[in-house]
RNA sequence: GGCCCGGUAGCUCAGUUGGUAGAGCAAAGGACUGAAAAUCCUUGUGUCGCCGGUUCGAUUCCGGCCUGGGCCA
């Protein structure tokens, strides 16, 4: 059985699985937190502490350095290794983590086609404008352009890039899929925490991370490693960042950091209400209630 | 007490040579298949500080008052 526990930023998320793990079979906790992934970002992803009991339970932890990048592609593969080997062994999975692209890939069939499939040609998009790059797409993939806005450059690059390094479209890729789950026995959890509660806590969690050393790490890290342009984009290490260069006060490091939590977490709101069958719960207490009826009730049988 | 500069959207500020206003940020909603803590889209009526005057019409001009800041006594 796989348990998925879905919610914002700093909604509890790691308290709650510290309270139902035992009502499961020596569950296998797995990370679904894009940034704690990485090894040696502990406080400003609000990793679980090294020396708490439950830490061994716990999978896709620390599995990357700083100085590399990861994607959803390398979570996926990542995932149904570790996954993959629980069920084998019979253990219940609970899966924990705001990320909700790496739940989807991992979990559905997603299918990142791999360059050395197609030519492994690469796409290079510098120099080009917006407009000329969408006018590309349109030319070589005109599904997905009409589904991607002109100005989300990001996107509309990876489907031409896409059809660079495989040939294939994006859009037929996708359509390849049975858009259906991989594993039998999921369940999903969406907790959506009341907005003011939620972002209240999470400017109490942003001065925590302060009290607990998070400069300190920050300055750890820029010296042990050269940040990947993924591992970069963390909240909370950029905002340090350009603090320790200067460039702004820690009061205002703060108060971004405060600001661009708070932004994530309403992004994370609507991906998960939108992109999964699951039940949405407003808080923690009543999904905890209802966990524990049902665990009776498979119990008694 | 005198002089000067302000008082416009939750915040910072534009603006209207008089026809009742608009940006950024915030906020809300949405998208999402190899950077996702990323990237992108949509949404702006607010006694234009208060009271009078001039005017067909004032947030815009005039007078007074309140209020913040600065300078001079």
């Amino acid at each position: 059985m796989i348990i998925v526990i879905m919610g914002p930023t700093a909604s509890g998320k790691s308290t709650f699985v510290e309270q139902i793990h035992r009502y499961f079979n020596n569950p296998l906790i797995v990370n679904a937190d894009a940034f704690q992934i990485y090894k040696d970002m502990d406080i400003g992803t609000a990793k679980i502490e090294k020396n708490d009991p439950l830490r061994e339970s716990y999978s896709l932890l620390d599995v990357v350095s700083p100085n590399q990048t990861y994607s959803s592609r390398d979570y996926q593969k990542d995932f149904r290794n570790s996954v993959d080997k629980a069920i084998k062994d019979k253990r219940d999975v609970i899966v924990v983590g705001g990320t909700g692209l790496y739940v989807k890939a991992a979990l559905y069939d997603y299918d990142f086609v791999d360059k050395k499939e197609g030519n492994g040609k690469s796409f290079d998009s510098t120099n080009l404008s917006n407009e000329e790059l969408y006018y590309l797409l349109q030319k070589g993939d005109p599904i997905s352009a009409s589904k991607i806005h002109i100005n989300n450059r990001k996107r509309v690059i990876r489907a031409l890039e896409i059809l660079a390094e495989t040939g294939k479209t994006k859009s037929s890729i996708i359509d390849s899929q049975n858009h259906k789950l991989i594993y039998s026995d999921v369940y999903f959890f969406f907790v959506n925490p009341n907005r003011e509660e939620l972002y209240s806590k999470i400017n109490e969690r942003v001065d925590k991370m302060f009290e607990k050393g998070l400069v300190e790490e920050v300055k750890t890290l820029l010296n042990k490693y050269c940040l990947s342009i993924t591992a970069k984009q963390a909240i909370g290490y950029q905002e340090v960042i350009e603090y320790l260069q200067g460039n702004s006060s820690l009061e205002a490091a703060k108060e971004a950091i405060k600001k661009r939590t708070r932004n994530y977490a309403k992004r994370q709101i609507t991906f998960f209400k939108h992109q999964f069958e699951a039940k949405e719960y407003t808080s923690f207490n009543d999904l905890k209630i209802e966990i524990e009826e049902w665990r009776n009730i498979n119990d008694k049988r």
